[in-house]
RNA sequence: GGCCUGGUGGCGGAGUGGUUACGCAGAGGACUGCAAAUCCUUGCACCCCGGUUCGAUUCCGGGCCAGGCCUCCA
């Protein structure tokens, strides 16, 4: 079994071959902090989290460093401040909270590191100055640019040509750039805005200098594996592998780049002015976090997924299935067990999660129709497949009824006690009018022949 | 205009040069006092036109349609 990975740059599937097995490193932008982020940004959190765990699982639990910046330093941010009339800090520190606290619901493990650009100011200021010393980069007017022409391979990764950048240059160009298409390393702070001394006047770092020296200093250079979303292959993962790699005459920035695909609403682009945006930290209120989850990871990840109702509900079928499978078994337990190889192959081949969750339908059936022992090591099974995948780690009970609190669960007891009696007594009406009011409770009751179980029509 | 994706059954969504994806929904059966859950069985597909081939949903060319990037963006 081997990974392979889709790489932009490649073009291809491509066996996956770290430069040192032993620390394994992956990058991947993380949020800009200046509100709630949205569905589609945690598209890459859950994909680039099985990733995690698929490398963890090939190379060790240890040998993967996994760095996820965090940016507290932006426009937008400082626009939020001024609005609320708050220390920019106050603003970060609340989104950047809400933001893990999100992903933690997701199931998102955290990742090993997650830099912020605020501490790692003099790093990205050594990375211009490598640049300038270099001939790659220019002060202009408290500017420093980036110049494109000093760097011939630029375009290599996005596909795109370098005079096309000129006629792809639609907004109006500042007078202080060589090209057209050079772009901004370091630029002044207005009056109010967080700044920092440097060599070419107080102020900010550009955005694409951030990651590019955060990765330098927290994993080092290169690394071998860099994800984000489609959207950031041009202008920014191109930028920042011009920066990297001209700041230190590199061959080689990142080893794989990988890229996963648009989230879209009704076929239509999420938007603040279309009034279609989602926002996990309030569907969260009424969807659970795994369902969630389930759903941003139900297609492959470079396809682009149409987010819908429909999806939702669909998502919760699937988990309440393969929850419903553990649910009767407990008590059934087994040591470990490695996870199945059909999980492992789906995964292994560029991440197709849709056929690991065949496998989990498949490990569910198995688990479902195994006898004796056979059903505890189909239960280990299961939940070594899903484990990867990040599935099923809550308990089955607390799943199907965790929304349920003591005064519904006593209700609940006591009316399935009346029940039993009425039934024992064959007196069948009684039962059911008994079901029709665990029903009208959003109660499901199933007999079995240990018993009746039950669950909430829509827990939470 | 340039670059790039994708068009699969009622819905979601993999994959393959000739054989079952899978899930949800539907149909029949088993189980059940009746249900639910579960199990068994089952119907439904590969945008259009050419080409290559013994054979294409799968490869090649063209077309149509949808979407993305080229400006902040996951």
């Amino acid at each position: 079994m081997s990974l392979k990975l889709y790489d932009t740059m490649a073009r291809e599937k491509r066996p996956f071959v770290p430069a040192d097995p032993d620390r394994v490193t992956m990058y991947v932008c993380g949020p800009t902090v200046y509100g709630y982020a949205h569905i589609g940004n945690f598209r890459p959190v859950v994909v680039f989290d099985v990733l995690f765990r698929v490398l963890r699982h090939i190379y060790g639990q240890d040998a993967v460093v996994y760095a996820r910046n965090v940016t507290d330093v932006d426009d937008k941010i400082n626009a939020k401040a001024t609005a609320e009339g708050v220390p920019i800090k106050t603003i970060t520190d609340r989104y950047l909270a809400a933001y893990n606290a999100d992903a933690t619901a997701l199931k998102a493990l955290p990742p090993s590191l997650a830099p912020h650009a605020t501490d790692h100011i003099q790093a990205m200021q050594d990375q211009i100055a490598a640049l300038i010393q270099r001939g790659a980069a220019y002060a202009a007017e408290g500017h420093v640019l980036f110049s494109i022409e000093s760097f011939p391979d630029y375009g290599q990764l996005s596909g795109r040509p370098l005079d096309e950048m000129i006629a792809g240059a639609r907004v109006e160009v500042a007078p202080y750039k060589r090209h057209p298409a050079d772009f901004v390393l370091w630029k002044p702070s207005k009056p109010g805005e967080p700044e920092w001394p440097s060599p070419w006047g107080a102020g900010r770092p550009g955005w694409h200098i951030e990651c590019s020296a955060m990765i330098e200093a927290v994993l080092g250079l290169p690394i071998d594996i860099h994800g984000g979303g489609i959207d950031l292959t041009f202008p920014h993962h191109e930028n920042e592998l011009a920066q990297a790699r001209c700041a230190h005459d590199l061959p080689t920035y990142a080893n794989y780049w990988l890229h996963n695909g648009f989230l879209d609403m009704s076929g239509e682009k999420m938007s603040k002015s279309l009034g279609n945006v989602i926002i996990p930290h309030e569907l969260l209120e009424t969807t659970p976090g795994e369902v969630i989850r389930w759903a941003l990871l139900s297609a492959h990840y470079r396809q682009p997924l149409d987010w819908t109702p429909s999806l939702i509900e669909q998502s919760r079928s699937a988990l309440d299935r393969l929850y419903g499978a553990l649910q009767r078994v407990k008590g059934l337990d087994h040591d470990d067990a490695a996870p199945p190889a059909g999980v492992i192959e789906a995964l292994s081949d560029d991440l197709n999660t849709p056929k690991a969750y065949a496998e989990l339908f498949a490990l569910a059936k198995a688990l479902e129709t195994a006898h004796g022992e056979g059903k505890a090591l189909a239960k280990a099974q299961l939940l070594a497949a899903a484990n990867l995948l990040g599935f099923l780690e809550a308990d089955p009970d607390v799943w199907f009824a965790g929304g349920a609190d003591d005064e519904l669960r006593g209700k609940v007891e006591a009316l399935l006690e009346a029940r039993k009696a009425a039934r024992a007594g064959k007196d069948w009406a009684a039962a059911d009018r008994i079901r029709g009011e665990l029903d009208a409770m959003g109660v499901i009751v199933m007999d079995s022949a240990e018993g009746a179980t039950w669950r909430l029509k829509d827990p939470v």
